[in-house]
DNA sequence: TCGAAATCTTGATGATTTCTTGATACCTTC
DNA sequence: GAAGGTATCAAGAAATCATCAAGATTTCGA
């Protein structure tokens, strides 16, 4: 794996030999920092530790689906995500760029178009990059890594928990009504049930919070829903 | 920029007739506002002009070249241009791309696939737009986080005392009168209980203004309604 | 596959916040 | 100074919220 210090750094995840150094020899050229994954949950490790500026992203993975992996990255990172898959269907370039993708392109395609296209992403790229790592107060809120520290300590969340925590983690500062928060969460079919919430902001603010009758970090809008103090 | 919740405005720049019939057609749904133009000069002045949120430029242009057109927005503009195109040749691709164009798409392209790439940029755009904040004097209101500052220090207001603020604020300059805040804020069952607006203007001047008794951003107009002060 | 543990969902209850209304005093305008 | 419009305080009603706990469901390890 080639390695280098300036260089933008690309992630390869794709399990075929053929495509991995058809994609090396079209990159290799001293401008690129090029890495590799060949499955779905190599991608999302190597997202994390490698932290690239572009994953160019195979969809027809042999452990999990390509889009599920687009959507896990977008959880906690805006890293730009290029397609590059062989399924030419209308429908699967919209999930795929719906999901969170940048761009979407089919395979054959040449090394021109590519190139061009990763040119893009990196000039836009260029303009901010935010650590996915929340610190307020003695909070500390991880989304690469799924983690959450209060005073330095791990503390474990439930899935719902989690979800609901980096949710407002992400929208810092905004409030976020009840009906958002239940439709991202629980989907549509909750969104008249916002008692789930409650328990579930409860059962946070118990583990969050040095005084969950007086949250610091959750705070509730009466009437409107919660928002999650701190800068965004 | 995307402001509030005014529409996407997408500028369509093509001179063939049936082109731009598609494209009405294809993106004619209420969910955004639709600006033409038929050249490059009219592209031009229109962007000036129109301040579109996304820019769908077909490349055969009668009066100048289509990448001529990218590079002249490309010298003071950031909108996201997404290239429509008969030329399928990597080369077009790539002059256009690397000119400042975010996408291309080569005719003839599924609509549905060109709605979920206008959203990729929108999407992309949202992110990195700032929100729109009224600043008057000392009052700071923050409407995307509804949130509202006084003299730096955050106040809470209840949904109703927010509601009216909001109405105000967004009107700001105007007179709305009691009738047309009880309408808004109440519906149409409060017209005649102007009663419960002066509550909750009271209750608002208190939380708000330095001195209730002499507002200085919410003036009462005797016998018509209330005003608040400031640029609209 | 089974059983234990963790998690989710729902119900009940008391606490808190917000809304609405009434009473009263104040202000502006004629 | 009178009259109509305006501002404020306060209190009961209504809505919203926090929490505990129990039963249902899912997850995970043996």
């Amino acid at each position: 794996m080639l390695m280098g210090n300036n260089l933008p750094r690309i992630l390869i995840v794709d399990d075929e030999p053929a495509i991995q150094r058809f994609l090396h020899t079209a990159l290799d050229n001293d401008e690129f920092s090029l890495h590799q994954a060949e499955n779905g949950h190599a991608a999302l490790t190597a997202t994390v530790a490698s932290k690239p500026d572009v994953i160019l992203l195979d969809l027809g993975l042999p452990d999990m689906d390509g889009v599920e992996v687009i959507r896990r990255i977008r959880q906690w990172s805006q890293v730009p995500i290029i397609v590059l898959s062989v399924r030419d269907r209308e429908d699967d370039k919209v999930k795929a760029l719906d999901a969170g993708a940048d761009d979407y392109l089919t395979k054959p395609f040449g090394v021109g178009e590519l190139l061009a296209r990763i040119r893009v992403t990196l000039r836009r790229a260029l303009q901010q990059a935010p650590e996915p790592v929340y610190r307020i107060d003695e909070l500390e809120v991880d989304l690469a890594r799924r983690r959450v520290l209060v005073r330095g300590e791990e503390i474990s969340l439930t899935p719902t928990e989690y979800d609901v925590l980096r949710l407002l983690v992400t929208n810092a500062g905004k409030v976020l009504t009840h009906r958002q928060i239940l439709k991202q969460i629980w989907g549509s079919a909750y969104l008249e049930q916002p008692h789930i919430l409650r328990v579930n902001i409860s059962n946070l603010r118990h583990k969050l919070e040095k005084d969950a009758s007086r949250p610091l970090y959750i705070v509730t809008e009466s009437g409107v829903g919660y928002r999650f103090k701190g800068q965004p």
